[in-house]
Formats: C-alpha cells, structure tokens, sequence
DNA sequence: GATTGTCATATTGTCATACCAATGTCAAGC
DNA sequence: GCTTGACATTGGTATGACAATATGACAATC
C-alpha cells in the first residue's frame, strides 16, 4: 500500500492525457507490512484449529526465529492481536489464545462507535429489531427455571424503584439473560455491547419521574407474555418497551435543555 | 494487565489465611500497558472530534513525546490501529485517521468469524431481524428516484439467472441499497459486514436448481411492498426472503453432504 | 518549455540490543 | 511442611541505527 491509486491521476493534468492514463489499468502496487502478514497468519492458525482456545504460543524469542522477523516486528503484531483480546500476553507467563472470544467483539464496537457517531435512536432502533427476536425466542423456548428467574428480577425491580442504579442493574440483566437465552452469540454480542454504549443515558432516563414504575410495567407485559408462550406478543411487548424509552429519552433530553436555558 | 486479581489469592492456601486477606479489602494493583493506553487515548481524541478523519497525525518521534513514551510502545499502538483500519500510515507520507470506516468493521469481523464459530444461521437470524427493520424504513420512506434503482436492480437479476456471479453482485447491491437507505449507519455497518461474512455461501447456494428464479420472485415481492409502501409487508417478504434463503442453505448443504458421500 | 533525473529532507518500516518487571521453578533453610 | 530467596524465562519498555518511501526544490536534458 505504498502507492495510492490516485496518485496516477493528477486533477490538473489535461483531460486527453488522464483517459489515455485510465486506459491502461495498471494496478497499484501494495505492500503489506511485515506485522500485518504475522497478524494474518496467526489468525489463519487459530481459523484452521491449529492454534486453539487457551493454547500457548512460543516465547516472542523463538517466534521471532520461526518468522524470520526483528522482535519489534513481531511484538507489533502481538500486541495488535492482545489489545484487540484475541490473544492474552502476560510476563514470565507466556503469550496465548484468549479463551473468551467475546471481549474481542467487545473491543471493536466499542471503537467502531467511539470512531464513529451513532446516533442514540439508531441504536435503539437496532435494539429493537435484535431484542424483539430475543423476546420471541424466549417466549418460545424458555424453561420454567427460567421463567422463575426473569420473574424474580421484574420482583426485584418493583422493590427498586427508589434506587435508579440498582434499577438499571436489575433491568441490564433482564435483557442481557433474554439475549443470552436465544443461544444466539451474536446477538448476544451485540446486544451487550450496545447496551454498555446506552448506559450512561439509561441513568438520566430513570431520573424522570415515573420512569421506573412505568418500565417495570412495560417489563411486566413482556414476562406475561413469554410465560404465556405467545412469542408475537412478546416480540411486540419488547418493541413497545423499547419505543417507550425512546421516548422518554427524548423527554430527558428536552428536560436538560430547558434546565441549560 | 500486569498482576490478577486472583494473583493475591492462591487457591492452595489455607482457608484461613484466605479469609484475612479477603477481609483486607485490598484493590487489585492494574497497571494497563503503554500501547494500550496509548491506543484508548487516540480512540478517545477520534471520539470527541479532536481528530477528524483524514486528518494528519504529528509524527511518530514528535507523539514520542508527547506521549512520553518510547518509539516502541507508541508504534504497537499506532501499528495496531492501522492494521485494524482506524488510522492510515505511509513511509515518507505520515499517519492519518482512515477516510473509510469500513475497513475497520470488514477486519474485525473477519477476524471474528475466523477465530470463533458463528453459525451461519446465527448470522442470517441477526440479518432477518436487522433487514426487516431496512425493508420496512424504505417502504415508508424511498423516494421515486430510490424506486426506479431498486426496480433497475431487480430486473438485471433477472437477465442474470444463467450469471451466479453477476447475480450475486446485483443481490448485494439490493440489500445494502436498503440499508443505506435506512439512513442508520449502524445498521448498514451490520448488514454489509455480516453479508461479507456470507459471501462464499451465497454463492454456493445460487448453484442450486431454481435458486436464482425463486430468488428474483422473492425480491420483486420486497420491491412490490416498498413501491406500495406497505412497511408491514415490505417487512414480511424481506423475512420470508431471508428465510426462504435460509432453507436453501440446508438443501446445499445436506447437497454437498451427498457429494461427498 | 516540458520532461526527467538528482538530491535533501521528513517520515514510516525494520532491526538489534539492552535493561526492567513479572512469573515460575527449585533448592536451601527454618 | 512451609517459607524464603536465587535464578531462568518471558513479556514490557527504551534507544539508536539504518532502510524504504514520499515530497518538493532544483538542475540537467531534450
């Protein structure tokens, strides 16, 4: 990647030259970087099971012979794959496959939307679609253990509507155990993750009144409906909870602002 | 990252020793590495605007000190956010924030799929959840000009049934004109990276029998609904589509299984 | 006058080396 | 037996040197 595309077609040169230039179609020339191609191959390692889950690399000196590659080289590719929580690096221990694959996940959203400002509505909007099939998958398949969890924690939060933190704790695990019921890692992920990025305006949310005991009700009609097993209705139930906090976000912030002016 | 909190507690001490040292309530000594603070920090300066995209980095020795760290520590951090596609480095040329976010989330959910398993269907039920949302939003919102580009679109795959290659560019094409049109980016980051995810299977299910017609009925469907701006049922075609998608999948596979028998 | 070659300079890419800090091992000592 | 401490191993950091690349200025060439 040393040379950019553009860089053959200069927007001041004279229009005849520059289409007798796209004619030729030469292509640019890349060079990957030594770190890059150790990077590439040890995730090519651990895709095909040759490096598993928790397994111990060499030491960053005798990888550094295996590679062929100067130490810094290879500890640029190391460190990559360690930050980003693919592997796991400690001294006097060793370097090894992380064995919890979703901090990685986590990382990266949390970057791609620290990087890149999304809106709190689409990620609401996201939620909804992604926890309405949450919701319809529980009320398919939960099990009466279950149930009897989810049940305790709407319990719960009717007893905490003094306490907005502990609320907000209480209502993380009510959505995050219906995300980890659909046995759907993804949706997990992803419903964790963009849950961690709303936290800070659920606080806000719950400060205006009435907040906490009209989300227990909406959280209420969802329970009923998966213990019901109408998975339709849990579906809709879920996206009227989720419509609701958008709603009274917007309330929240239309309330900031008054108190500014 | 340096010392655990279970570091304090070996798990063959005694109980009572054990028990004292809980009681003194001592917190856990973390110290995280210079590259990855260095790493938070930059995310940081892109998140709040400080750092625009395509805008210059100081140099690397200039950073040095600025950061008051080595050249080491600074490169791992710079080398890994380049290689994840947030920053841009070039010899002679300097470090840039990435123009094009898109790299960022193509590589990481490569990395993602290749270092842990994610089920196909998984994918496909997040895309149904999440398409569902796109087809819906642009039957209420598409305009005549956004019509007439998805009716274009529609019939060139249909001319294309004998071209699976062309045909799945077209079906590509559809989809995330819908999730451009959502006009919620977090929603077309998903879709296009979990469709990248996708691609190979696409094309193996294209070679099935009656794959590509069914598949252009099922679009014109979507197309129908969108132009009669029915969100609802703009929403249940792009599922039965998705579904329909999902089934053909199971015949290539079990196909494939046959072959191979 | 336009193109080409050359050089100085700034920058990232790579390497080698040294030392520090954390950990595990194991023998010595109580 | 348990602790203690020396030692080796390993990752973390720092520094200096050189190579490779991009850019602009300027001379050389046609």
């Amino acid at each position: 990647m040393l040379y950019r595309g553009e860089g053959l077609l200069r927007p001041n040169q004279p229009r005849g030259q520059q289409d007798k230039v796209t004619r030729l179609k030469v292509r640019p020339i890349r060079k990957s970087s030594i770190s890059d191609d150790i990077v590439q191959q040890i995730i090519t390692l651990i895709s095909n099971g040759d490096l598993k889950a928790g397994q111990r690399l060499p030491s960053e000196r005798d990888l550094c012979v295996k590679f062929a590659a100067s130490r810094s080289s290879l500890r640029e590719a190391l460190r990559c794959l360690s930050i980003m929580g693919v592997l796991s690096a400690r001294p006097g221990e060793g370097t090894s496959v992380a064995m919890d694959g979703s901090k990685f996940m986590e990382t990266v959203l949390h970057w791609r939307m620290s990087t890149e400002q999304h809106d709190i509505e689409d990620l609401m909007e996201v939620r909804m679609a992604l926890e309405g099939v949450t919701a319809a998958s529980a009320a398919r398949n939960a099990q009466p253990a279950d149930l009897k969890k989810l049940q305790d924690l709407v319990a719960k939060m009717d007893e905490s509507i003094d306490d907005a933190k502990r609320f907000a704790a209480l209502d993380l695990e009510f959505h995050l155990g219906l995300a980890r019921a659909s046995n759907n890692k993804l949706i997990l992920d992803l419903v964790s993750v963009i849950r961690g990025q709303l936290e800070r305006g659920v606080a806000k949310v719950l400060q205006l009144p009435h907040a906490m005991p009209l989300s227990v009700r909406e959280h209420k009609d969802i329970l009923q409906a998966i213990v019901d097993h109408d998975s339709e209705k849990a579906r809709a139930a879920m996206q009227t909870h989720l419509n609701a906090a958008v709603l009274r976000h917007r309330s929240a912030v239309e309330e900031s602002l008054r108190q500014d002016a």
